[in-house]
RNA sequence: GGACCCGUGGUGUAGUGGUUAACAUGCCUGCCUGUCACGCAGGAGAUCGCCGGUUCAAAUCCGGUCGGGUCCGCCA
């Protein structure tokens, strides 16, 4: 046996007691004729002493020990001198005094050290990701990790939920993300899809009478990265039948109340925020908008219609807005120079210029300010609750751009400026998404959310009329600023489905080719369900105070979706190729 | 597809045209019996990501390329 104990779950009810630790060898203190060990293993450190005199065959083994390397000792815990006790390791009035001691495996120095205090690149770190996942910070969120998990099976099995799994080896489908496509060996020249979600398999299953499923599922798209995205990344993916949309979010917030109590001891308060998705991009830009502040858009767009100005004037006129945010306070603290550079932020999201005015006891004052006779300032001020000694910032441009950017903007200062309480988890539901929007590049409506989400019934004859205008009847889950995931009620009735793929500009031909299956299974007798997929990495990563989704996953992708640890992906042999009736057209330039 | 930032001993940084590339930490050796950022003394370790150009001279300037990161587009 090579334990009795874990290192860190020692404590002082063990003093006294004989005990086998094994470990890795965090740091080595050599005093000449004592050594202190630190020794680690998943529970944490605690502290080991060889002395020369009392266990000499130990000493000589200690003495050549060193970072990193696996050992196994057994001695006696004794409680520290209080002298001695070191108030920063949850072990520290206690220590192990060894009598025996083996090296169990030699180790290679670290590349980097193993600790919390991160001072290594992402491209190191991740070359040797089994070294850096021993840091405790990492333990610790893929223990978190673990725990969500196993909070979420409890709670959905207690629901009655079954646990199916679905296919990895799927049929692409041409709606959403790319692809990641698998060459079958079998049909030369056709391909599997790996799955963007389990979305078709869950609406079968409700077809198939399974009534209430979920998954932990990984989920794949091939699309670029970014900190909070990666290319495979895991879904809880929930679907019931004889769904209906109040009960149904009502069980989700339920889940969450009860995940981030267990999980962080935070209590969130039920039922969460609803917002429809207009109200979001009116009051904060953005449909998933981070409301632990304020600093809300405020729309000036039929104040300064008329003013003399004439960017704001023809912004309005042109079909576009004219919206302001008040940073509270910040005049003096933003000089022109700063206010440039806010302006260069705000033009990655298409926006012309960065307007500003600032406001003292004489008014408002600025290069803009000008253009605003005494009545139309007096409205602007009441419009953005502008006092002495406030910052006003104003994108004039086409509705989208203006909540781009000021959105955007409004995340951005309140980080700069420290406006945000991150001991707060901010739930709430974005309601009434618009069912479709016009992709310009394609020249036609696509699926705001997926082309099986069920328009609001009072707005189903516009479907032909006016599709932009539908809303769809879904809703996304928002955590501070994250979209942690979404659903909606499905399209249940075939009639229904094949009017949306008319809409989505499926041909009947094509529509069938794609999604018969799922046409006909429409036919045989289909509950009215619903769900939900919430994104398991970006909960870990809130709940766990990380800012990058590669944080929570073991073994992560880069921002150009290689593994530096597999250095997949990586060239395949000619015969495998062959096997395959692959040709590759571009060969990459060999190193 | 685009923009921006980064690349110098194992690790993290300094050096921004001119001697032997500096510092911290880590590593190695020796000394040290109560350390926990142990201490003290000594030592090794870098063709400055790669290729090309400018120059008498390049870690430094220019172009390209590769790798990492953040964002826009893309993606729910």
């Amino acid at each position: 046996m090579y334990r009795t104990e874990n290192c860190g779950e020692l404590t002082e009810a063990h003093v006294g007691k004989s005990v086998k630790l094994a470990g890795w060898v965090q740091k080595r203190r050599d005093l000449g004729g004592v050594i202190f060990i630190d020794l680690r293993d998943r529970s944490g450190l605690v502290q080991i002493v060889v002395n020369t005199e009392t266990a000499p065959d130990a000493f000589i083994i200690a003495d050549t020990v060193r970072s990193e390397y696996v050992i196994s000792v057994s001695g006696h815990v004794v409680k520290r001198d209080p002298q001695s006790v070191n108030e920063k390791m949850s072990t520290g009035t206690i220590e192990l005094l060894v009598e025996e001691m083996a090296i169990i495996n030699k180790a290679k120095t670290p590349p980097f050290a193993i600790k919390d205090q991160v001072d290594t690149a992402d491209d190191v770190r991740l070359k040797y990701r089994y070294l850096d996942l021993r840091r405790p910070e990492m333990v610790e969120t893929l223990k978190m990790r673990h725990r969500i998990t196993q909070k979420i099976r409890k709670y959905l099995d207690e629901k009655g939920f079954l646990d199916i799994e679905t296919p990895i080896l799927t049929k692409s489908t041409p709606e959403g993300a790319r692809d990641y496509l698998v060459p079958s060996r079998v049909h030369p020249g056709e391909f599997y899809a790996l799955p963007q979600s389990p979305q078709l398999f869950k609406q079968l299953l409700m077809v198939s009478g399974m009534e209430k499923y979920y998954q932990i599922a990984r989920c794949f798209r091939d699309e670029d990265l970014r900190a909070d995205r990666q290319p495979e990344f895991t879904q809880v993916d929930i679907e019931m039948s004889f769904f209906e949309q109040e009960p149904f979010m009502s069980m989700m917030e339920q889940l969450m109340v009860e995940l981030v109590d267990e999980v962080k001891g935070v209590k969130v308060t039920s039922p969460f925020l609803r917002m429809t998705h207009r109200e979001a991009m009116a009051r904060y830009g953005s449909d998933k908008p981070d409301i632990r502040f304020d600093m809300e858009l405020k729309d000036l767009s039929d104040i300064v219609k008329d003013s003399s100005f004439k960017v704001f004037q023809q912004a309005v006129l042109g079909g576009g807005q004219v919206k302001a945010i008040n940073v509270k306070g910040q005049a003096e603290a933003y000089s022109r120079k700063a206010i440039d550079e806010l302006a260069v932020f705000v033009s990655t999201y298409g926006a012309k210029g960065l307007a500003w005015l600032k406001v003292d006891e004489g008014g408002f004052k600025g290069p803009i300010s000008k253009f605003f006779d005494e009545s139309t300032a007096e409205k602007m001020a009441a419009q953005t609750q502008a006092e002495n000694g406030d910052l006003l910032l104003f994108v004039a441009d086409k509705a989208k751009i203006v909540a781009d950017s000021l959105g955007a903007l409004r995340v951005k200062l309140a980080k700069d400026l420290g406006l945000i309480d991150e001991s707060v988890l901010s739930f709430l539901w974005i309601t009434e998404f618009p069912l479709l929007s016009y992709d310009e590049e394609a020249g036609r409506y696509v699926a705001e959310h997926h082309p099986f989400t069920m328009p609001m019934m009072e707005d189903i004859e516009k479907l032909e009329s006016k599709p932009g205008e539908v809303r769809a009847q879904a809703y996304d889950l928002v955590l501070n600023g994250y979209e942690l995931g979404g659903g909606s009620q499905r399209i249940y009735q075939r009639d229904i489905q094949e009017l949306m793929f008319k809409t989505l500009g499926f041909t009947k031909e094509r529509a069938t080719e794609q999604f018969g299956f799922l046409l006909d299974a429409f036919e045989y007798g289909t509950p009215p369900h619903g769900g939900i997929a919430l994104g398991l990495d970006r909960l870990v990563m809130i709940l766990s105070g990380r800012s990058n989704l590669r944080d929570t996953i073991a073994f992560p992708k880069t921002a150009s979706a290689s593994c530096l640890l597999t250095n997949a992906p990586s060239e395949v042999s000619p015969d495998q190729l062959k096997e395959l009736s692959l040709e590759i057209d571009k060969p990459k330039i060999t190193k």
